[in-house]
DNA sequence: CGAACATAGTTGATAGAGTCAATAATTTGA
DNA sequence: TCAAATTATTGACTCTATCAACTATGTTCG
């Protein structure tokens, strides 16, 4: 298959700079839940363990500690106290930028060889399969 | 970014599905390495750890197991006895197999909105980047 | 040749991720 | 109001990831 294949290059170039870029030492897997997050929030802690499919003690724990690092803010909601809402502090949404820089240099390596009017067609086809919003 | 979203409900997909074919307990990664391996083979341990953009001894655990699940075999290469190029024996080519069909059914369903020409193209394209082989 | 260097694979030690069960706190619903 | 469900956290344990050290083989070049 041809798209397990473009997985593994994309994951390849991910790789390959993340360490450089990675100041604040979360780790690729730390990277992703950023990511994620940055796509989700306000969100609760259930709702990113979801979209990341990681167990939610994992994520618990990550959260916890970019919290320490200052990268990501709860906020308790007021109707229901077992939840709080995370959010990307201003410097977690600088943090996440960086990360966002490097995935899209590797997929602009990558797409190398695509024209102006693939580049189009991709883009249309992967909001008609995502949602775009 | 879309494509960020959209490996991430790959991702997803593939996990939902996984547990309930991994007959062979190789785990996602294993998984992934046996998928890898079908693309490459017959090849050294040390390209497949460059393929999967892993530590090679990783690769060389993951691969011991392989062969005591009689999935993988190795063959000494006679002009240099250092190496040896791994392969998948016929029960692992018929467990990778049952893996590209969860991938592809996952595939299939995140592009359901897709049409006959837009699936062409994104072959076509993919084709392009990865180069067809 | 043979001494230095390079490469492929393996092993060891250890930190970190992944997983499951148990718990606490809160909310929902009969 | 009291049992059941939901959200988040913690504990304990296994498995993965990573780096360095080591063996064996191959290559280079004085």
């Amino acid at each position: 298959m041809l798209m397990d294949r473009f997985m593994r290059r994309t994951h390849a170039g991910i790789h390959a700079k993340a360490k450089a870029f990675d100041t604040e030492r979360v780790g690729p897997n730390g990277g992703m839940m950023l990511l994620a997050l940055s796509d989700l929030q306000p969100a609760p802690i259930s709702e990113l363990a979801r979209e990341v499919t990681r167990d939610k003690a994992q994520v618990t724990r990550a959260i916890q500690r970019f919290e320490r690092l200052g990268l990501v803010k709860r906020q308790t909601l007021d109707d229901d106290a077992r939840v709080s809402l995370l959010s990307l502090t201003s410097k977690g949404e600088t943090f996440v930028e960086g990360i966002r820089v490097i995935l899209t240099d590797t997929l602009e390596a990558l797409l190398a060889p695509c024209n102006t009017e693939d580049r189009a067609s991709i883009k249309r086809i992967l909001q008609l399969c995502v949602g775009s919003s």
